[in-house]
RNA sequence: GUGGGUGUAGCUCAGUUGGCUAGAGCACCAGAUUGUGGCUCUGGGGGCCGUGGGUUCGAGUCCCAUCAUCCACCCCA
């Protein structure tokens, strides 16, 4: 028995934690502004959902999932992206017969068996918004728009938009099979990875980063240049919005989604600082996934953030600023027997809604004054023989170092007025 | 799945060509006259030297394996 936290997993200790909720309520806040509403769907779902909805030539479905068996024989596998169980979500609950588009959030751990490295663990946790019931390209505008809202609010600057379409199933397939004779010839020219490509997903051989694929495949189209009308129209008036909402972005030719179920827009958010890791977030429309997991023909748009990965990008920022004094008022008792009072004045104080602690280890009086600086206190409380005699609490702001007596009755009141 | 780096105290690290009870800084605890924090000084607790083998009179130091971790490939968040 070792105590070690799995592969890739990791604790967030307590003296950490107040950097996942600034983060969590910065997002929150902001896709609620934007008129999305959090959905929690379960860590766990049949197998068969994520190899019909991720698709099961994917890396992820084909060798990264954290699948097991249950106690009835069940195929489950503990979720890798969250799209497919909104998606599962929104058929089983008949969404599409309401108000359309459904806006939707989450946020919370996904589980992909990866080897770690920076900015990637096998737990990991994302926050992402799907919108299901519109083809309008001002909504994929919206959420391209507040996935860089809340990278500006966490202050961060440096970050690249890439934008792509990668078509329909109609413009896709024509561009397929003109590239797959392209390619053709050079087979012998690639990858071993890029051989596998070719054969089952021949757009990815596009961003092979081995020079003598590039090489072999220089000068060939891109599937912009096959785009039928309607995805271009599409992908221009997406362009014009973002343009006219001072959004700027980089047009990536090379930029093809590893998702089978992704249609017209793909985006990619990067940050380089972090490493090789760099995409903070990514996403893009996938009009065809709602039917092909057995629901009516509603299109849908989404993206995804790694938290781990903005913690990585926020590192440099002072984390000073969303600290904050832990405790209003210690209380130290300077005479042992007055142990069994301190805890009475203490579920007073508690009661109030202030934020009040005391020893429980017999610290002497100066090392409980240590204990409460270093608990962030603002200020004591001291309780000894002189005032339990005269009635009163001696009330010490640590910051000035000023200290007044107030009766005992005006406890509550003096340490609102004195230290808060 | 592949490659490289690293594993010594809670943390960051020293540890000379193998050789006495394995060290430092920070952190923690306790003191520095009687009921008072941050600075300073003094003292203290704490180490299967990642784990398992091997070489040797002797291994933290050398060899092998294994695990973990970091970085990169791959893929992606």
């Amino acid at each position: 028995m070792q105590a070690k936290a799995p592969r890739g997993t990791f604790d967030v200790m307590p003296g950490e934690i107040f950097k996942w909720h600034h983060i969590e309520k910065t997002i929150k806040e902001t896709a609620e502004i934007f008129g999305y509403s959090e959905i929690r769907t379960p860590i766990f779902e049949h197998t068969e959902l994520f190899e019909r909805g991720v698709g099961d030539t994917t890396d992820i479905v084909s060798k990264e999932m954290y699948t097991f068996k249950d106690r009835s024989n069940r195929s489950l596998t503990l979720r890798p992206e969250n799209t497919a169980s909104c998606v599962r979500a929104f058929i089983e609950h008949s969404v599409a017969g309401g108000i359309l588009p459904a806006k939707w959030y989450y946020l919370g751990p996904m589980f992909r068996y990866d080897r770690p490295q920076a900015g990637r663990y096998r737990q990991f946790h994302q926050f992402g918004v799907e919108a299901f019931g519109s083809n309008n390209p001002q909504l994929d505008a919206e959420i391209i728009s507040l996935l860089l809202q809340i990278l500006t609010k966490l202050g961060l600057q440096d970050y690249e938009l890439h934008l792509n379409s990668v078509g329909c199933p109609q413009c896709r397939e024509v561009y397929r099979k003109q590239l797959v004779g392209y390619i053709g010839p050079f087979k012998d020219q690639l990858c071993a990875d890029c051989l596998a490509r070719y054969e089952k997903n021949p757009l990815r051989v596009l961003d092979c980063k081995v020079p003598s694929c590039q090489e072999a495949i220089a000068g060939f189209p891109y599937i912009y240049d096959y785009l039928c009308a309607d995805c271009l129209e599409h992908y221009s008036k997406l362009r014009n919005t973002l343009d006219d909402n001072q959004i700027d972005y980089v047009h990536d030719n090379q930029l093809v989604r590893g998702l089978d179920y992704y249609t017209n827009t793909a985006f990619e958010v990067h940050i380089p600082q972090i490493g090789a890791q760099s995409a903070i977030g990514g996403g893009g429309r996938y009009n065809g996934l709602v039917k092909a997991c057995g629901g009516p023909n509603i299109p849908g748009i989404g993206f995804a953030m790694g938290l781990e990965r903005l913690l990585l990008a926020l590192e440099s920022l002072d984390d000073q600023q969303y600290k904050d004094h832990k405790l209003d008022v210690f209380l130290a008792v300077m005479d042992g027997k007055y142990e069994a009072q301190s805890v009475k004045i203490l579920t007073q104080l508690r009661q109030a809604g202030i934020k009040a602690d005391k020893d429980y280890n017999g610290r002497s009086g100066k090392a409980q004054m240590k204990y409460a600086d270093k608990l962030g206190a603002r200020g004591v409380i001291l309780l000894g023989e002189d005032e339990m005699r005269r009635n009163i609490y001696t009330l010490r702001n640590m910051d000035s170092k000023e200290q007044i007596e107030v009766p005992a009755d005006h406890l509550i009141d003096a340490i609102k007025k004195f230290l808060i």
